[in-house]
DNA sequence: GAGTCCGTTGCAGATCCTGCAACGCTCATT
DNA sequence: AATGAGCGTTGCAGGATCTGCAACGGACTC
């Protein structure tokens, strides 16, 4: 809608990619060095860009800070962190909390696990959203008018054998999460690591949220791990009481 | 530089804040409504920030996903990430690494601490930079001409009676950090927490980033915790080889 | 020491942005 | 049920702001 600020913001995403100079960006965003050097400059200022020692340009420490501000004024996040903690606790596999929007999945907390073996994951990573197991659950709840388009739009990537193919067979697997109410990924995104996840819900009944916890095939099966399921489950319906409950006037996650 | 460009990101630092309607946006900015929402529509459609179900604005997700990618970039992450959680299998408590970056010093990486009382702390949060041992480190290897102004233009917050409480105080502080080459902050930010930090150095002799282990009173005193000060400083030391070695001729932290 | 490459600056033209005013919607009030 | 207030949204005309050009200057190379 802006020209200026639209094209200051497409900066952003390719300085993401890795460091540029100035003739860089200005090729890729298709205008003259010297407005892409006034563009570099605003944003400079705001510290969303940093300009190293070599004088390329990569992404600034502010941006980071921001982010995590972001984070921070989640409640979900907020309420939850106890109760994935307490989950941790008991089980000691890696926990993770998920949500949805626009089109991507997010983790927004994580309880290490406390077994060597660690899967790598990272707070604020979009998720592999065509079969983790916390995508499912968020994207089956979406109403049909969004879930069928933005299924059909996604790639299918065949992280392993087990990878979800291509959109049909994901919608129907999402139809199958909504029954049931709680979804796995077994295998789908990397071979040896399992997953059973719970939805979070507001007080309409709407999944605002979903946690999960993980675990590598070395530590415990897939079948084993389904027998955490029920504490998930219980788990993830605290959170969602207590998020329903005393809710802060604050808007959906 | 571009004015549109500045108001429109003069927004991001204020839904930091929390939500915000138009109105809120348009009088902070000290603009016509009609004039914000074309700005909030174009950083929406960039994902940058988001709409809640109660019209307001929120920081988006996108933008917690560029600050994540931000963090992979650095190269000095990557490479010390491993020593990280060795000296954590070693000494058990929690690590950190941090990097200043114009006027700020941020935490990119963290190890939890195995004990179950806990430091609260989260990568990408701005560092308490008058007191933290590895915002010492920073600050004390910058040249004379940036330390001394930025000394004389931070806030010196009393977070304990053992805070730094003032400019002069932190420039000999920096002095005395600069000639041992080591840091400590002795409760200087929460009265029953300790640290002690090293520096990471290019190849060039110049700080890059810090490293420090924390932990509570309760505990180790604060002298065992200095007993560990050799083998900090070995794996900063170690860190600091293996980052000016094998440099892939990527610029500066 | 000449040449090339890149970032930087000032400027004039025109694009694009701004603020206004009016509209429509929702919600609260009477 | 009707009225009014509050908020987000739209179209438009005037003009401020952004754009691209061309020329400059510094660093590095051959």
């Amino acid at each position: 809608m802006s020209q200026t600020v639209d094209r200051a913001l497409s900066i952003l995403p390719l300085l993401a990619e890795g460091p540029a100079d100035l003739g860089q960006v200005a090729d890729r965003l298709g205008v003259h060095k010297s407005t892409a050097l006034r563009l570099l400059r605003t944003l400079h200022e705001h510290g969303l860009v940093y300009r190293q020692s070599d004088q390329r340009y990569r992404l600034g420490a502010r941006l980071i800070a921001l982010a995590q501000e972001a984070m921070e004024n989640l409640d979900i996040r907020e309420i939850a962190h106890p109760h994935l903690v307490r989950l941790n606790e008991q089980c000691g596999h890696t926990v993770h909390l998920a949500v949805y929007e626009e089109d991507e999945v997010l983790y927004i907390d994580k309880v290490e696990s406390r077994y060597p073996v660690r899967m790598y994951s990272r707070i604020g990573k979009p998720v592999a959203i065509t079969v983790a197991a916390v995508a499912k659950l968020l994207l089956a709840d979406l109403p049909e008018h969004e879930r069928r388009p933005l299924a059909e739009k996604l790639d299918y990537p065949m992280y392993t054998a087990r990878s979800t193919p291509n959109a049909p067979a994901f919608l129907r697997e999402l139809e199958k999460v909504r029954e049931q109410g709680w979804a796995t990924d077994l295998g789908g995104h990397e071979e040896s690591i399992n997953c059973v996840a719970a939805p979070i819900r507001g007080a309409d009944g709407r999944v605002v949220a979903a946690m999960s916890v993980s675990a590598p095939n070395v530590v415990v099966t897939a079948d084993e791990l389904l027998t955490l399921l029920p504490l998930v489950r219980r788990t993830a319906d605290g959170i969602s009481g207590e998020y329903s409950g005393r809710n802060t006037a604050k808007g959906t996650a």
